[in-house]
Parts: structure tokens; sequence; C-alpha cells
DNA sequence: TTCTCTACTGTGAACGCTCACAGAAGCATG
DNA sequence: CATGCTTCTGTGAGCGTTCACAGTAGAGAA
């Protein structure tokens, strides 16, 4: 119908070109290519060259189309898509798995399942092959999407551990409860005792461990355990405010919170300003994760810091890893506290 | 060398499948698949009830080996990466860029050039015909990437005006100056006079515009310009918080903000804070974006709202046009004044 | 009837690459 | 001299599609 390509695009050169510039056969330059095993410097020189010279780059579809791969990763979110925009960990999560698979020459394609019809749309995608392997952002359990690419044996790694999804799928995760023990210690160092905990969702590990980390840290100092002191949260701002509103309302006394993400510690600021309690002096604030909502808050957030530059390193080391045929694997990566004014 | 694949994953259904399964050729399978003229109804439906049977999936490396077109679209980034961690405006954008491309099946790559080797990288890439068209976020002027791949004839559609690309590429932009003489006509109508301004980087069309309102309002209005009341940030929280130290160092008198985004306001709204002047009692600020860090800051934002859903959907549909064959064009999309605390 | 036109269908070739295989050359060993 | 081994190179086949072309069947017109 209409003419493609207006602003004229030449057909570039293929592997022929090159072969006949070069002096040798097809078979050669691909050797070359990849590797370089069994071939003579004088031709490898000659190939380099030729190559060099026509601008050659390798077309990875017909690659693609004979050795199966197709050389290419996805970026899978299926959590809501609000928690995308706010959550400034998804930013460095995405850039830092985007820059490891650059280092190996691997695109990385974005996927959002937000609705039903994404869901289908993207697994059908994923389970014909046009993937290589997953590096999936879902802590939210029993998800549909996740199940049944595992079930598929797609390569696939997961950002935090993921539930019911039985223990073949690998995963790479910070310490979450090593994280919020260090925390409450912290807190309890400044001489709190009424330490509330907003919990991220219980349905997801990171929520749960986090939650049994101040637990287990309260038991061993003989404290007790108030279910009052213990609101739960979804991760965004809005249910940090929330949930401190619940627990000012519930527990006037206490003399500090931890927060199970820094933006939900957002708003817990809100709700303490509004209320007139002031921070870090009648009432200190710990968070999670040491995302940018750390530094963006007032007063900066007192933090246990999340290392997502080396998970989205391990992350994509373990899913080359087991498309390259090793068995699954779990990483687990440990946390840092952070001191800022809230606590 | 390894068994690859060790969750056992089947070869995928071919078209030859399908054929066989329908009681058809290749040809006729085809046909359906893409736009489905000249093909009899009894073999449409035995076609597709082959497909829905088999589960079949076209293999796009194979398409795109014959076809020339790879039916991906890169979005990229050229902008210092820091700005991707903090700027939400980025997250928008990237959704909105990759829903509107779902819904025509075709995949988003992403691409950071943030060093030197990766410029290269990803321009060789492109113009190695890997993406059929390219979103480009980088308003800096002289993008060397941005050039050589107008040169190279690839498709190319930019999000805010483009400086020293000529007049050739595409873009989509919001009406940054009649966005900015609304906010500070809106500043005038609340009495205030001694309004300053923190542009983004003037050699961006954005910055420059946004200022460019600023001045003819004031015109209009017989105000005197002060250069005074003017200093320039980079977008970043980090330089709106000097660029308001500055201009109460330079000028305590002000009692307007206009500030050109709104994460640059959060840090205007921290050093109002920190030097005692009550917003929007004493000073009021207007912000420009509407992104998510208007409604975090406190108060919050009284902004000038980018329609970043409807650029990001502007973007996708201009570049599929001119993909398929179509003159590069221009958009410019309405702004909004969004009411909220700060002014 | 015969011819033409339309609507539809099948077939071979090609896209650019990798892979398996065959073969050539060089060198050491029997 | 034959044999085997190692290192290197060229060649044909095939990956799963689309595209151009040829061909068939049926309807309508001459």
């Amino acid at each position: 119908m209409t003419m493609s390509n207006t602003g004229g695009r030449r057909k570039p050169p293929t592997i022929h070109d090159v072969a006949r510039e070069a002096g040798v056969s097809r078979g050669t330059v691909s050797r070359v290519l990849n590797g370089g095993h069994y071939v003579s410097p004088t031709a490898a020189e000659a190939v380099n060259a030729a190559i060099r010279k026509t601008g050659y780059v390798v077309n990875r579809h017909a690659r693609s189309l004979i050795t199966g791969r197709s050389d290419s990763i996805g970026f899978l979110l299926t959590e809501p898509q609000e928690r995308f925009f706010e959550d400034p960990n998804f930013n460095v999560l995405l850039r830092g798995c985007t820059q490891a698979l650059a280092a190996h020459d691997i695109p990385l394609l974005l996927m959002l399942a937000g609705t039903e019809d994404e869901r289908r749309r993207i697994t059908r995608y994923i389970t014909a092959g046009h993937v290589d392997g997953v590096l999936l952002v879902s802590s939210h359990s029993g998800d549909p999407v996740a199940q049944e690419l595992c079930e598929a044996g797609v390569p696939l790694v997961a950002c935090g551990k993921p539930i019911g999804l039985g223990s073949k799928v690998s995963y790479v995760a910070a310490a979450d409860r090593d994280g919020a023990r260090d925390m409450v210690r912290y807190l309890l160092s400044l001489g709190r005792r009424r330490i509330a905990v907003v919990t991220g969702p219980l349905d997801t590990p990171g929520g749960v461990e986090r939650l049994a980390g101040y637990r287990e840290v309260l038991a061993e100092e003989g404290i007790e355990y108030d279910d009052r002191l213990v609101v739960s949260g979804d991760y965004s701002r809005a249910s940090g405010e929330a949930g401190a509103e619940r627990l000012l309302a519930q527990c006037p006394d206490l003399d500090a919170v931890f927060v199970a993400s820094d933006l939900m510690a957002q708003g817990v600021l809100t709700a303490l300003e509004r209320a007139g309690r002031s921070v870090p002096q009648d009432v200190s604030v710990g968070g999670f994760d040491d995302s940018s909502a750390a530094l963006a808050a007032r007063p900066q957030l007192t933090t246990i810091r999340q290392p997502y530059d080396r998970i989205s390193a391990e992350m994509v080391r373990v899913l080359l890893a087991q498309i390259g045929g090793e068995d699954p694997s779990a990483v687990i990566l440990p946390t840092e506290l952070i001191k800022r004014g809230s606590a």
C-alpha cells in the first residue's frame, strides 16, 4: 500500500557481503562472530576488518530463527499499575536490569500486565518463545501469569520470594527479616518502647518477613506484643497515612513507628505532623527500602537499605545462568541500616 | 555444551501445522493471519479453529526476516540517568507508551544511553534495523544519538520539541508557554507582584518556553522584569532547593515562586520552610507537570498539568504513522491549571 | 459453447543466519 | 609411505515466515 521507510534506509550488509569482502566463506564469518574457535588468526583479522569496513551488524531475526533463542529478556510487572507510578524502587530495579542486560548485549522488553487481557496476551507472547526468560516483579501471591510461565518451563527470576510457585523458581531478595530486626533493635536502642509497625501486604513474603523480624526482636527483649500497635498497608503513601491515623487512634502512647516501606513512611510522617507529633522528638520513624522517597521525606528517613543495584544485577545473572541450563537458585542479599533524621 | 531449557519447553506449532490441521495451505493461513483478504469464509473459519486448537502463535523472527520490519519499537532515554530515577514523569510516559504499543501488539524495548559506550551500542542496534522506530526522551540540545538516527532515516518521535534536529523530526509536546502564562496570571490574580521563577535548563525548549511565558505576562501587565528574580535549575529536587536559596538571598521580598517542574518545587518548598516562610500565606508556589511529586509535596502543589497520558498516546500514534510512510508531524497538547494548596 | 473476469488457493523462492558435515592441509607417528 | 590427529575452511540444508506468481473454479457475458 504505502511506501515504507520514507527516510530512505538502505539495505544493511549481510554476512555474505562480509564474507566476500574478507575473502572467506559465510561459515568462517559466522565462527568469528560466535566465539571465534577454530578460526585462524589471519582469517579472523580479515573478517574483523571487513566487518568494520562494511559496518555489518548481525541480523538477530535470522539468527533467532535458527537458534531458537530470541536473545532478549522480558521485564514483567504484574503489580497494579499505580504502584509502578508511585514507587521509586521500580525505577531503580528497571534501570539496573536494563544495564546489566546491556552488558550482555541483550535487549529488555518491558511488559505491563495490568488487565486480564494484557495478562493473556503477554503470557502467549512469552510462552511462544519470543523472550528467552523473564524478570518478574510481582510479590503478590498466586500470580496466575507467573504460575503459567513456570509450568511452561520459561526461565524465570522473581524479585522477592514468590509465594505458591513451589521451590523450583529462582528469586533474588533482600534479607527482609534481618533488616527489620536491625531497625527494631535500633529503635529500642533509642529508648523507644511503644514501637508500632505499619506492615506491607501480608500476602507477600516481604510483608510477612518484616513483621516477623519485628516480633522476634520484641520477644527476645521481653516486650509484650500488642496487636493494636500493628496495622498493615499496601506499600502506597496513602496507606501509610491511613495506617498511622489508625495507630494514633488505637495507641496514642506510641513512641516509634517502624514502617515497611519508605513511601508508606512518607504518609506516616504526614499523619504524625497533622497530629502534632514531632519527628524524631516525640516519635521515631523508621522506613524500609532506602528509595528516593527516603531523601524526599521531611525529615529524611532513617531506613533499611535494600541493595537494589545488586538485586538487579543478581537477577540478571541468575536468569542468564538458568537460560544456560543451570538449576534455579535463590539469592538473599544483606540489608543495611541507614541513619538519618527521622529516628 | 550444556543442555538448554531445563524446564522442557516443547517446539511450538508452526504455520505448517496449522495448515495441515485446517486442511489448507500455508499461504491461506498466512492470509488469514495478515488481514484476511481474498480468503473464503469457510477457509478462514477452519484456519481460526486450527489456530485455537494448536495454540499457534506466529514466529515473529521468521516474519521479520522476510518483511524487514521488526514489529518492535525502542524507547530511548538519553537523559542523565539520575533524572530517570527521580522524575516521576518518566514513569508515566514509559507506561503510557508501553500500553499504547501493546494495543498494537508491538513490544517496547527499553534503551538507556547513559555512557558513551552505550550510546554507540544503541545507535548501531537501532540503525541496523532491529527496531522500526524510536520514541525519544531527550530534551537536551545537540543530542548526538538523535542526530545520527535522524540522518540514518530512522522513524523518530521526540517527547518535547528537540533542538537542532531540523524541522523534519516529529515531536509531541505540551503547550509550555501557554501553561507558564496561565500560572503566572493565576499568581498575579492572587495579588502577588514579586514573582520569582526557577526555570528548567535553558538549553531545552521546555525551559526556554516556560520562562518566555513568564516574561510575556509580566510585560503585558506592565511589571518590570527583574533578573534577580530568575534562577535556573535542572529539573532535580536538589536544584530547586538551591535555586530557592539563591532567590531568597537575592530578593527577600519575593511573594511567589513559579517553578518549572514539580520536583524542583518540592525543593523550593523545603528551602522556604527552612527560611521560615509559610506557604501559601507568605509565599505562593506554583509548579509544573502535575506529576506525583505534586501530590507528595506538603502543601500539595498548585501546578500546570501536562497531559502525559495523551502525550504518550500521541507519540505512539505519530510514530506508527511515520513508520507507515507518512510525513513527520508536530503535535502540541494543551495544559491545564490545577489548583491545590501551595498557591 | 467459449471467453473473460473475479474470488480464491497452492507452491516455490527467498529472507540471513547457524549448524552439521565433509573435506583439505599440516604435522607427527607407526 | 600410509595413517591418524588436529586445525581450519567451505557448502548445503533448513529455521518459519511472506510474497509473487501461477493456477483453479465458478459466474456472467458474448
